[in-house]
DNA sequence: GGGCTTTAAGTCG
DNA sequence: TTCCACGACTTAAAGCCC
């Protein structure tokens, strides 16, 4: 493979082109030296190390899974794709060899920045713990069947393993890799089926138990967890350590199953941290910034599979921070911080800034609704049409089956495919009106796959994702929709925070390169690292998880208002924290402000904005206030009289623009007289989606861009709600 | 140039 | 002898049209 040792980057301007010179002559000696181990750089997901396969001989593995695989249309595939992460790793050398001493003198001013800036989101306040059960799949199998206790063996099939027992993984044995190898690695392993009925069972009694210690937990998965237990450490008087003691000893006791814990100030570290003492062990990192700089940086990358234990670096990134960047430690990424601001897109750079400081999030998000359904089927490859088709058709009628018991609908259908060769396809169509049955999937998901035609599939998948916002768009109009949203949904989280900054897109944009500017970026990142890692979010005994449509529809008026003032008075709240930590933190807050926090940006503006919105005092009783232009009122100071659309006072912009939305919509309804001014911006658009044709319905160049900016009360909601 | 859609690709468990 | 999953999520780029 690639030289790893080499320090590709010095801020010598000759230095660009020796090093690039010197790697390939180290690379060329590298591959020679190959020529008698090929397996060497043979990497795939399952030859990497996992917890309980320290003493594994890795070269043994490597060996037999490269025999195995060679030759095979999989293999091929692998290579395939290995030449296009190496094509990407010279681009972004050949990238930073462009790089004058200058620039780089300039991103390095720019990555301290952000540095110090990210620097102040510091939450120290939370302790969360991560939950990890040990072989979860594995350890349910024996405990149904003692028999398996002591010997190898593995949950899956001969294609795929689940996961495997830690008797099973001294031989290499590991979760997603194919039976037939596992089989090879060691010959003794005891293949058990899948069986999902039992893992639910179980993991059920888990979450029993974690619902003690903190009832709003998010499951990550059926044997993953994340609690935030800072208040039963305070009600019961214990440590975090003794907790996470007590709810390892409470699971063992009402499962028979042992897990792993990792406590620290965020989910990310406390992730990072229940790696460390696996199996049925746990480690603590203690709420101290200097605690937390030392154990990050104390940690080389590869050793302590430290970035393939953060959520959203993958074998690509992995190779691509270490090949192009020459990116080793968390430490590297701060020392480092300049190169990532030139190669790579602001989210991404920050991402990995974030990393390097140990950052992670640290409230509850709420939860989300799922924005896809989808189904997927592996066959033998196949190029009898008619059996395809069939195929087809089956899938279509289970993802129907799935949809209905969810009572979903949605407009974008999108066909996967994967080739003979492992080549995968996508091919979507977006529709006019929301389906649902078999016939519809069918008949759209046919059209799709016609196209295709003559080809060998061993794979067909279908999605479908748009969903329709259910009935209750119809009742209560898009703003109430929000409201509905926001609290049986976290959905708006994630987007609220990019949404948030994007406000200050401008400001904030300190030197980074234009997105459109990056070759290579790196996918599923924003700033706060947390949001990478994708949990589920099924949070039980949720505050508000009795309150489904159906409650939200029955839930008054009242009740939301006095939701709302809460809402807005820890906004005020917020601002005078922000005010006090940006005082007591910085000089030149200007540029800092926006950067705070989710809370920051959306109260930011509150300090940046209009010194009348004062939103606390506005917020108590119901006040008509026009705008500038005398036209537009705002109930309670945030409802729009004309459409109900909910614009805090603070959203100075926001309001501006719907102000300007409704004034064009009366000169539009001046000029054609067909307007409907009882329709809201979302509503219209919806109807001109029902009434337009296939093409029309794409360009609504006067409604979406007022559209997109017209959903800030989720969004007013989440920034809110989040700590400081 | 901007918004929307499609497609590709990465990641996780 | 068997010959590398599935279902979810995300971002980004490119093409199309106004």
């Amino acid at each position: 493979m690639f030289c790893k040792s080499i320090r590709l980057f010095s801020h010598s301007s000759s230095s660009g082109s020796f090093s690039f010179e010197t790697f390939r002559k180290m690379e060329n000696k590298e591959t020679a030296g190959d020529a008698d181990r090929p397996w060497q750089s043979y990497h795939t997901v399952y030859t990497n190390a996992k917890a309980g396969m320290e003493g594994v001989d890795k070269e043994r593995v490597q060996r037999i899974v490269y025999e195995m695989s060679k030759g095979s249309k999989y293999f091929e595939n692998e290579e395939r794709k290995e030449a296009t992460i190496r094509e990407k790793i010279e681009n972004m050398r050949a990238r930073c060899a462009q790089l004058t001493a200058t620039d780089l003198s300039q991103y390095q001013k720019v990555a301290d920045k952000r540095i110090l800036e990210l620097e102040i989101t510091r939450d120290l306040s939370r302790i969360w713990l991560h939950v990890d059960m040990d072989a979860f799949y594995a350890a349910v199998e024996t405990l149904s069947n003692p028999l398996l206790k002591g010997k190898p063996m593995a949950v899956g099939s001969m294609s795929m393993l689940s996961t495997a027992n830690y008797e099973a993984r001294k031989y290499g044995v590991r979760a997603a890799m194919p039976g037939f190898i596992a089989r090879r690695l060691c010959p003794e392993l005891i293949l058990v089926p899948t069986n999902f009925e039992k893992y639910n069972y179980y993991s059920d009694l888990t979450r029993k138990v974690f619902h003690r210690y903190d009832p709003n937990f998010l499951a990550a998965s059926l044997d993953e967890a994340y609690l935030d237990i800072t208040e039963v450490c305070k009600e019961r008087g214990l440590t975090s350590e003794e907790i996470a003691k007590d709810l390892r000893t409470s699971i063992y006791e009402e499962t028979g199953l042992t897990c792993s814990a990792g406590v620290a100030a965020n989910r990310l570290l406390a992730k990072v941290c229940s790696d460390i003492n696996k199996p049925n062990g746990q480690f603590i990192l203690p709420n101290d910034r200097r605690a937390i700089v030392t154990f990050i940086s104390s940690l080389p990358i590869r050793k302590a599979k430290l970035l393939s234990q953060i959520g959203g670096i993958g074998k690509v990134t992995e190779h691509i921070l270490k090949d192009a960047l020459g990116i080793n430690t968390c430490e590297e990424m701060l020392q480092k911080g300049g190169h990532l601001c030139a190669l790579f897109s602001q989210s991404s750079a920050d991402f990995f800034l974030s990393v390097g400081l140990g950052l992670g999030s640290t409230d509850t998000p709420q939860v989300r609704f799922r924005k896809s359904i989808s189904n997927e089927r592996t066959f033998a490859a196949t190029t009898d049409e008619r059996l395809i088709f069939q195929k087809l058709a089956d899938l279509a009628e289970m993802l129907s089956m799935d949809m209905e018991k969810e009572g979903l609908t949605g407009r974008t259908l999108t066909l996967k495919l994967k080739t003979a060769s492992f080549e995968v396809r996508t091919r979507a169509v977006t529709l006019q009106k929301y389906i649902c049955s078999s016939s519809d999937i069918l008949q759209h998901a046919s059209r799709l796959l016609k196209a295709e035609l003559p080809v060998s599939l061993r794979l067909i998948g279908l999605r479908i994702s748009q969903f329709n916002e259910d009935g209750a768009t119809a009742v209560f109009g898009p703003t109430q929709i929000s409201i509905t949203r926001f609290i049986t949904s976290g959905d708006a989280t994630r987007k609220s925070t990019g949404d948030c900054c994007s406000l200050n897109t401008d400001s904030n944009n300190h030197g980074f390169m234009d997105d459109t500017e990056i070759d290579t970026c790196i996918n599923g990142y924003d700033t706060d690292p947390e949001t990478h890692h994708q949990v589920s979010n099924q949070r039980l005994d949720n505050n508000f998880s009795n309150m489904d449509d159906s409650n939200c529809m029955s839930s008054n008026v009242a009740e939301k208002s006095e939701k709302l003032e809460n809402l807005l008075r820890n906004v005020s709240a917020d601002q005078a924290n922000i005010s006090t930590a940006i005082g007591s933190t910085s000089d030149s807050s200007d540029a800092l402000i926006p950067r705070v926090s989710s809370t920051a940006c959306a109260s930011s503006r509150n300090l940046e904005g209009n010194p009348n919105n004062n939103v606390d005092d506005e917020s108590q009783v119901e006040v008509r206030s026009p705008d500038n232009n005398g036209q537009i009122w705002w109930i309670d100071n945030y409802k729009c009289t004309i459409c109900g659309a909910e614009v805090p006072a603070s959203f100075v912009d926001e309001r501006q623009e719907h102000i300007d939305f409704h004034i064009a919509e009366k000169l539009q309804e001046e000029e054609s007289g067909i307007r409907s001014r009882t329709l809201t911006p979302r509503q219209r658009t919806a109807d001109k989606n029902l009434l337009s044709s296939p093409r029309k319905h794409k360009r609504q160049k006067s409604t979406p861009k007022k559209e997109v900016k017209h959903i800030p009360i989720d969004l007013f909601f989440v920034k809110t709600n989040q700590k400081f």
